[in-house]
DNA sequence: CGCTTTTGTTTTGTATACAATCTATGTAGA
DNA sequence: TCTACATAGATTGTATACAAAACAAAAGCG
């Protein structure tokens, strides 16, 4: 989110590539990440290294076992499932608020990331919507007016990054994507936010047949070799 | 929450009672925590204070900024109350998923932790109703059956822990949450979901009259000194 | 007398060194 | 051939050392 900007450490540097690179799916779950070969390769000392990894852990995107060194964390279905089904909670809090308190400026910024989705689903492009789904959702956060559930929110949308990106690539997701998106945007326009919490909530869960779904790209996101 | 006995490595240790001090109040909130003076009161290095403060950062509990120092963190009237909004909409979801998929044997468990509630009321001991109340919402977030949501909850609930606690000296506070307690586990226990919910909501939830009490405990606990 | 600049001290951030533990390979025995 | 154990290697966790930046205080200047 926008913030003001603050010199960066370069451990907290470090810890945005990983982390860039766990989301792009470079890094996969279960892969073993050794502290030298990343500080070899990023040219710092492993002091560094071990910061942004342990920031990494305590975000959950990595898991650090004592003594046996650092892995990308590796969810299971079922713990994926957990996880969007709280997403989609808060998801639908955010829309909740956002239905009463969205100011117009805020409204007009919400319409564009809403059009500028329809062009990437017009153009067939899953990548694009991808980040531009993004951006959808994070407006929505903003216009809660509640920073620290949009600072919440943001969190588990990242750590779900590496998993949504693939749900973007079933048949016809983008398609539904996009007219579930309509539907939220004309609840929060008109004020309605249970409306706005309901249709947020199924956007996100995961349920029914989407969890087939989710099972059968995991399996092709996983590494075979977790050593 | 109850998990395998891991080894512990130092700087987890050194987290767990640093935490423990700014949960009691030890440290407060905008005090500094200087590296060197925390490694040699513990008889480490400054290597696993260092790691445990970068921790406690990711978890909020600290703040630290580039070349600056860490300080405990300290959060504004509104950011409280927006993380007491939040909390309360973990907890409803808790209650409401607990209402569906609690075992017979949580039910017991929730009783059990509900009666010594009770005692500790009888007996007019704030303390010991704050680990106890402690208890009962943590047996909800298990009843959840949802362990990536119990985690969630019982994150932000730690991080709230210093302000529950002064919440709990507000006169007829004790008696009053008690009271809402039995109307949620009744909720709970005959299946009511959404009422469970809508109970844990407002028992959690910061607004009216409650605000005013939050900032009056609030300046007691800021420190005069941050430096 | 107040403000700026400069110098000295403290503290953080990173690099390096070392000790403890884990993993793996190889060997001995059943 | 499989299992158990011992040893060697690799990797983590912690201590120490050093460099750079921030902070504090004193000196110089208007």
């Amino acid at each position: 989110m926008s913030e003001i900007a603050a010199p960066l450490r370069r451990s907290e540097q470090l810890g945005e590539e990983i982390e860039e690179r766990i989301v792009t799916g470079q890094y996969r779950p279960g892969m073993r990440l050794d502290e030298q070969d990343l500080a070899d390769e990023f040219g710092v000392s492993r002091t560094p290294v071990r910061e942004a990894l342990i920031h990494l852990a305590s975000a959950g995107m990595i898991e650090m076992r004592p003594r046996r060194g650092a892995i990308v964390a590796q969810a299971s279905p079922t713990r994926l499932c957990e996880m969007f089904e709280v997403m989609a909670e808060l998801e639908a809090m955010c829309g909740r608020l956002a239905a009463r308190r969205i100011t117009p400026a805020e409204q007009a910024e919400l319409l564009d990331a809403h059009r500028a989705c329809e062009v990437a689903r017009d153009a067939n492009d899953p990548d694009a919507y991808y980040h531009l789904n993004e951006v959808f959702h994070q407006r929505i956060y903003q216009a809660s007016h509640n920073s620290f559930l949009a600072e919440q929110a943001d969190a588990l949308h990242r750590r779900l990054r590496p998993y949504r990106r693939l749900q973007l690539r079933v048949r016809n997701r983008m398609k539904t994507s996009y007219s579930e998106h309509q539907a939220i945007v004309d609840s929060i326009l008109s004020g309605d936010g249970e409306g706005a919490a309901d249709k947020l909530q199924r956007h996100v869960v995961v349920q029914g047949e989407r969890f087939a779904d989710l099972v059968a790209s995991l399996s092709a996101l996983q590494v075979q070799n977790p050593a």
